[in-house]
DNA sequence: CTGTTAGCGCCTTCAT
DNA sequence: ATGAAGGCGCTAACAG
């Protein structure tokens, strides 16, 4: 069976029934169980033990209804995979300490209709904010002016009236040619996937500012295809054959990268010992998993979550922000750029 | 700027506000939005304008607080990487039609307390019912008799009071080494992960059922240390040293069948030629990125989210179910069990 | 210190 | 066909 409470009167007990079995006032009670002092120790004793003989738990619904927010937050994503969302949500209930705001989840599968029936159902339901994730770092359409603050998290609103807090992909791309610079390498090429995404236009941009920095330049054109290991196989065995003195390959996804590893793998070139090799999105089922361990840039995706939902609760009071907010990345080195002891 | 409605009255729009721009009662509004049939065609018309006008929406706390029933299930997981929670988060949202019914997601991160905390917020917040997932398929403890019905997925409730729906993993190693003898393999062995977990235990128990059908024996001995594609990579090694005669490979998740094509690869032997491989989860990221891609068993978790969400709504008026209940797998099949041409 | 009163926003009898 | 009144469960004024 489904188990339901069998025992006690079917329905739960309301504040009324508490204060009834103390034989006090509803508003008393209400006073004593929220502690309240304007309540004789005694009654709170009494109080507070009807109230537990009958498993009270007070009705939020009402309590919001009276107080005007409910503690909850919308989360709108379209990551069929929960990769983004998974990390930013675990985010978001930290920043909100214990328990006081739960996440109402919604997944619009890339539906712009279905995108649209949530958010009605989430205004109705009178949430206190919204967070949309997006799976790109690309700009989304906006939700424009609701009645209650909106942060958009990884992808950014194309609108810069919005809030919008993204990772630094050029930081990202940067990192990781100054990694491999740090790492020796001078003869650094990139592969990366497909070019109509923002997040490997930023990422190149960010190799480019690095070598630069350095007076160094990329071997090659940089490589744009698909985000995937097939590519990365692929890539890697032209770029060996054009350019066989390459030491060092940012890749701007650890699928890539892991393809980059099995081709030099196959062609008999060491990493990193002849070549260094760094991913992107520290994903750790790929990156820990490779022969070597993928050393890789993360998005922070928690921080990420965390932030998001900060600005969304100091929305009010704050100074009214807005545009687009780029949260750092990090670096997380592992035995592809760094030989193992 | 966080963008909060500026226009208008402050406040949201109440029944009452629509009410009175209508030039009616607050009973005959509510009455005309509902679709109830006793009001005259030309007042609905003039409420719906007013309601428009007024960008109205019904305040759902209030509704629910009326009604006793909120339209919410609260999703209560220690699955942190969303592997399972999500599919089954959509599953459950299909179940309930378009916008009827909205999740909270709460994430225990495997943590007692929280998961106490999570679960007494579900229930001050009045959710019609829970679902609880798990990461494993191994019984995990019952939360004991509560006010609402929950519903176990995934993992199992250790309380066969309960109700608990899991894949059935005796069938996935059964089905999986149908397969390979349909392909024409008569000397399978098996490597899985770790035997503490249930999964590996019953996914051996149904390679076996599928043998023995067959008039087969496992090759060796069931090879178990942990669920990586590094011990998929030693152990492959190890199997091909003491039985050189293999050829087909039962593997009890996906990382561990990509380290075994892995090191298949480097021994020179070609798959599915010589040796066919069988993975488990359809982790889709690791599953079609191999080489060549990975034949594997699925098992159906969106399916099981579904099925989940029914039994928590048809909990009460159904004949009281209870006990676990193995939901069926499937086989997805790619190249590393049958040639590509 | 305790109880009474008045709502939060909505829906539902029941008169009119 | 419409409106007045009561109440879902709770909290925040006020009286007492």
């Amino acid at each position: 069976m489904v188990r339901t409470e069998s025992a006690g009167p079917g329905r739960t007990a309301t504040l009324s029934d508490v204060a009834q079995l103390a034989g006090v006032s509803i508003a008393t009670a209400s006073k004593a169980i929220n502690g309240r002092d304007e309540v004789a120790p005694a009654t709170r004793r009494r109080v507070l033990e009807a109230a537990e003989q009958l498993s009270f738990t007070p009705n939020q619904l009402a309590r919001s209804l009276l107080a005007g927010r409910t503690g909850t937050v919308g989360l709108l994503t379209s990551d069929l995979e929960g990769r983004f969302v998974i990390p930013i949500l675990m985010g978001a209930e930290d920043a909100f300490g214990a328990g006081q705001v739960n996440v109402f989840l919604c997944d619009a599968r890339g539906d712009a209709i279905r995108e649209q029936h949530h958010l009605k159902a989430l205004l109705n339901r009178r949430v206190d904010g919204i967070i949309v994730v997006g799976r790109q770092t690309d700009p989304r359409p906006s939700l424009g002016t609701l009645p209650v603050p909106v942060v958009y998290a990884y992808a950014p609103s194309d609108d810069q009236n919005d809030l919008s807090i993204t990772p630094d992909n050029r930081a990202g791309g940067r990192l990781a040619v100054e990694h491999l610079i740090s790492c020796g390498r001078s003869r650094i090429a990139h592969i990366s996937g497909d070019p109509a995404y923002a997040a490997a236009r930023d990422r190149l941009l960010g190799v480019r500012d690095g070598l630069q920095a350095a007076g160094l330049e990329l071997v090659g054109d940089a490589m744009f295809s698909v985000w995937s290991e097939h590519w990365g196989r692929d890539a890697a065995a032209l770029l060996l054959a054009q350019h066989p003195e390459v030491d060092g390959i940012v890749c701007g996804s650890d699928q890539i990268a892991r393809g980059v590893l099995d081709t030099l793998r196959d062609l008999g070139r060491s990493v990193p010992e002849d070549v260094a090799v760094i991913g992107y999105d520290n994903w750790e089922v790929l990156a820990t998993n490779s022969r070597p361990e993928l050393t890789s840039i993360d998005a922070n995706l928690q921080q990420l979550g965390r932030t998001a939902a900060k600005r969304v609760f100091t929305a009010l009071d704050d100074e009214q922000r807005s545009g687009t907010e780029y949260q750092p990345v990090r670096l997380v080195i592992r035995g592809s750029t760094i030989p193992r002891r």
